[in-house]
RNA sequence: GCCCGGGUGGCGAAAUCGGCAGACGCAACGGACUUAAAAUCCGUUUUCCCGCAAGGGGAGUGUGGGUUCAAUUCCCACCCCGGGCACCA
């Protein structure tokens, strides 16, 4: 037949309206009850910001890729897509050109959908989840009911963002250099709010341990970010008495230097400031926590004031004074410190400003007390207590161990851990999300909303103006409620739940997404859990990755489940940047994957994503290289059209050579993609093979063209699902081509039976030989040695030693 | 400051277990086809030196050391870039 041109818009357009009608027919359905052995492969979910960009292309066909190549491997794929469709962007597109947040995102939503059937990702779509839709969030209201119940949901004071004129909360990224994002003149207070939090601390101890489950099939560095996070540390809690209030709790890990301690420092937000000092120094304290929200993370310079009040170091009976300092966090253990400047740097720091004592109390083991006139900075390491009483002498872990031991003995204090994690505020002052399931009433205090009653509708008609706590404040119909307990006039709660939520468990409503009775049939997780692979970006390596730990350990405690950890395997792919940045809306860099799927269709465009670089690499996108893969696509459809079927005539003489060279592409596809995923390289093959096609095109046999052609088409059907469908069907086959077997190669056939050896002298390549593959080393070196360029070069030198590497290559080491 | 990554041609990269550095692609250049161009096909392309040429020789994977017959790969020290955490007591 003459070949063909690839005209990529037509064949993608006739594969893309028969298999939206086959998709009716499942496609790409994952099977419910099946004999296969069942992979689960996720790729997580986007949120509806408007368009695909070519960011998520790559995440995506990444995913796809593996989904189609276990289909070839004959696994039960459950492949799903949904979205993370609540959230902060679509009352913004609210506030600015008034359009209601559902009605923006259900329409990005579609627009989205098109671009991810116009890429031809397999996904199973009846499994589709939206989390803003009352049939997901209901079961997000459901399971905060149960952890109240478990008190793993509960209320307490924290601070949120407040901007004065707007009369409203703000997100933290709605704050911009400390000021209002929509004011930039205006700070940011701190204003206390009563707020619901999930508590993510009582399974601290358990998401550190468990990291050893995921150990060797998570990313290294995700682990390590972690285990930071978490930050288990090991110390002691402390009372020291203040006078005239009471015993006030320090936490150390440095316990062994409490005699060293001269002064007591407090949190800012500290019960005591509020309670025991003077207006001025409450002012004083107030503009310290502002200054620390504005500032953001970074170094601050130490500032404190002395509260004249005086504590009693229950352990050398001293008095110290106590003051409050702004690099204490109250967050942090109990939010109150002793401060050792002798021995810790950040004290030593705050107390030599101030004029506070410094006092030496740790002795390295092979040396003196630092001397306080001549010390810079502060001796942290460990060593043996002195001038501490009964412990003086004693190297530093035993007095850590004794003192403890003491405390807790007599009372006033115990041995104990502190973690960096904290529980998770997950009330938000907004309207996109779901709402709390909470009822206030006046006389019953706080109220689960009963499950009869789930779920508590979001209302559609309410005014986003960037004003006042929340929009539904300002819904009577919603607000205004009876409790349930005893009927009295309520207000319902108006905070609605961070959308971490939504991300935490929805790859759980993936396997029974329409069920109305539970949030999903306990059997079908039991098949599909955990998830096999799970493919997303490095950035959610903490938070939704911790969350959603700690809500399938949750889930467990209540017998939703009885896996310990959701995800087996995961994948962090690289960023996809442009010009050097990350690729966003504000910098105007994004490249929308409509572009390139108009410019040069859906195959290539994925196809580039995966060839420009190992997937977990962060790449730098630009045009030029997208036209290698077109050129190379419309190679293989050439060849491949003008040999369908094959032309008689190849006298086959390149047969064996071209077979090995397929049977080699197959191997290094096939070890790529159970190993390490590189498939730039595995492309890089396919290219290999396809140019040894064109140069021996003549001399292949009518027989081994047609195997050839066949295995082609099936090799590339994971990451060209168009161009490798159009052509199984120009070979005379039907039915999708990913559903057959994924070609076994032959790793006889793939064998070289000559390979070229390099011969080196004194490490120096020197000259090449050809021998069969196998040779031994002592027959390699003498082929070495008999070599004619080798014999001229060693006249008059005399072998020192032969090394022959079978296959590899040899080095005669001369003198 | 601490903890991770990473640094290889003009560019993206490859070298999977210590064994020919630069596979594959982009860009560039040359040739074939064409009235011409595009498309396509074939070729050259790390760099320096000697040679009209065939060919030959040297250097080279951020820098400096080390181990080894042999180092992009292993070890030590340092420089640069990216990311995470950042007063966590």
């Amino acid at each position: 037949m003459p070949e063909k041109t690839y005209d990529h818009n037509q064949i993608e357009l006739k594969w893309h309206e028969r298999w939206a009608a086959e998709e009716g027919a499942g496609l790409y359905k994952a099977e419910e009850n099946s004999s296969k052995p069942k992979y689960y492969v996720l790729e997580m979910l986007p949120y509806p910001s408007g368009a695909l960009h070519v960011g998520h292309i790559r995440n995506y066909a990444i995913g796809d890729a593996l989904a189609r190549h276990m289909w070839m491997r004959g696994y039960n794929v459950l492949h799903p897509m949904g979205w993370d469709a609540f959230g902060l962007p679509a009352e913004n597109a609210a506030i600015k050109n008034g359009r209601p947040p559902r009605e923006w995102t259900l329409s990005n939503i579609e627009k989205m959908k098109l671009t991810h059937r116009r890429f031809a990702f397999s996904y199973d779509w009846d499994r589709e989840v939206t989390t803003c839709e009352p049939d997901y969030y209901r079961w997000n209201q459901w399971f905060f009911l149960r952890m109240m119940e478990k008190g793993l949901a509960y209320r307490k004071q924290a601070m949120v963002n407040w901007c004065s004129e707007c009369g409203t909360v703000l997100a933290n990224e709605q704050v911009v250099d400390g000021c209002c994002w929509r004011h930039e003149t205006t700070p940011v207070e701190q204003r206390a709010l009563d707020q619901w939090f999930l508590r993510t601390t009582a399974y601290a101890d358990e998401l550190l341990k468990d990291i050893e489950i995921l150990d060797g099939s998570w990313p290294e560095r995700v682990l390590t970010m972690q285990r930071n996070w978490i930050g288990r540390s090991e110390g002691a809690e402390v009372d020291f008495k203040v006078d005239g209030y009471g015993p006030v709790r320090i936490f150390t890990t440095r316990i062994d230097t409490i005699y060293g301690a001269t002064c007591m420092i407090l949190a800012p937000e500290h019960e005591i400031v509020r309670t025991r000092l003077n207006a001025e120094m409450q002012a004083h304290a107030k503009k310290m926590i502002d200054a620390r929200a504005a500032q953001g993370p970074g170094d601050v310079e130490k500032e404190g004031f002395d509260t004249g009040l005086r504590a009693t170091n229950p352990f050398s009976g001293e008095t110290v004074p106590v003051w409050v300092g702004n690099f204490v966090l109250m967050g942090y253990g109990t939010g109150a410190i002793m401060a050792v400047p002798a021995h810790d740097q950040r004290d030593f720091e705050f107390c030599s400003k101030y004029g506070i004592k410094i006092l030496p109390v740790i002795r390295p083991t092979d040396g003196e007390l630092p001397d306080v006139t001549k010390m810079k900075e502060a001796a942290d390491a460990y060593g043996v207590v002195e001038n501490s009483g009964p412990y003086s002498g004693k190297p530093s872990e035993e007095a850590k161990r004794e003192m403890a031991a003491r405390a807790e003995r007599e009372g006033f204090g115990k041995a104990a851990v502190t973690f960096r994690i904290k529980d998770w505020g997950v009330s938000r002052q907004r309207y996109w999300g779901t709402p709390i399931p909470a009822i206030h009433c006046p006389a019953c205090g706080v109220v689960p909303v009963p499950d009869d009653q789930l779920p508590v509708l979001l209302p559609r008609q309410v005014a986003i103006t960037g004003k006042g706590r929340s929009p539904l404040d300002a819904v009577p119909e919603f607000v205004n409620v009876a409790c349930p307990k005893c009927g009295a006039a309520a207000r319902r709660e108006t905070d609605t739940m961070d959308t971490f939520v939504d991300s935490s468990w929805y790859f759980y409503r993936y396997c029974d997404p329409q069920n109305t009775a539970v949030p999903y049939d306990k059997e079908k997780i039991a098949y599909w859990f955990p998830i096999d692979q799970y493919i997303g970006g490095v950035e959610h390596a903490i938070l939704h990755l911790i969350y959603s730990r700690f809500w399938t350990k949750m889930m467990r405690d209540i017998g939703l489940t009885t896996c310990d950890e959701p995800v087996k395997k995961l994948f962090t792919q690289g960023m996809v940047v442009r010009n050097g940045a990350k690729m966003s809306k504000s910098k105007g860099n994004v490249v929308p994957a409509d572009d390139i799927a108009e410019m040069r269709g859906a195959d290539t465009a994925r196809m580039f994503a995966l060839f420009a670089a190992p997937p977990e690499k962060d790449v730098d996108w630009n045009d030029a290289g997208v036209e290698g893969i077109y050129r190379f696509l419309g190679r293989i459809y050439r060849f491949a059209t003008r040999n369908i079927p094959a032309p008689a005539g190849g006298d086959g003489s390149a047969d064996t050579q071209v077979l090995r060279k397929l049977h080699q592409t197959l191997e290094r596809i096939t070890i790529d993609f159970d190993h390490r995923w590189h498939f730039n390289t595995s492309i890089a093959a396919v290219m290999e093979l396809v140019n040894e096609l064109y140069a021996e095109e003549a001399r292949i046999s009518q027989a081994t063209l047609a195997t050839v052609i066949r295995t082609l088409t099936l090799m590339i059907a994971p990451f060209a699902p168009y161009l490798a469908q159009e052509l199984w069907e120009e070979q005379g086959n039907s039915g999708p081509v990913f559903r057959e077997a994924w070609p076994a190669f032959d790793a006889e056939l793939a064998k070289e039976t000559e390979v070229e050896i390099p011969v080196q002298i004194n490490g120096k390549l020197r000259a090449r030989i050809n021998v069969p593959a196998g040779t031994g080393a002592a027959e390699l070196g003498q082929l070495a040695q008999a070599d004619e360029k080798v014999k001229a070069l060693m006249e008059g030198k005399a072998i020192v030693k032969v090394i022959a590497v079978p296959d590899k290559l040899v080095n005669l080491v001369v003198k």
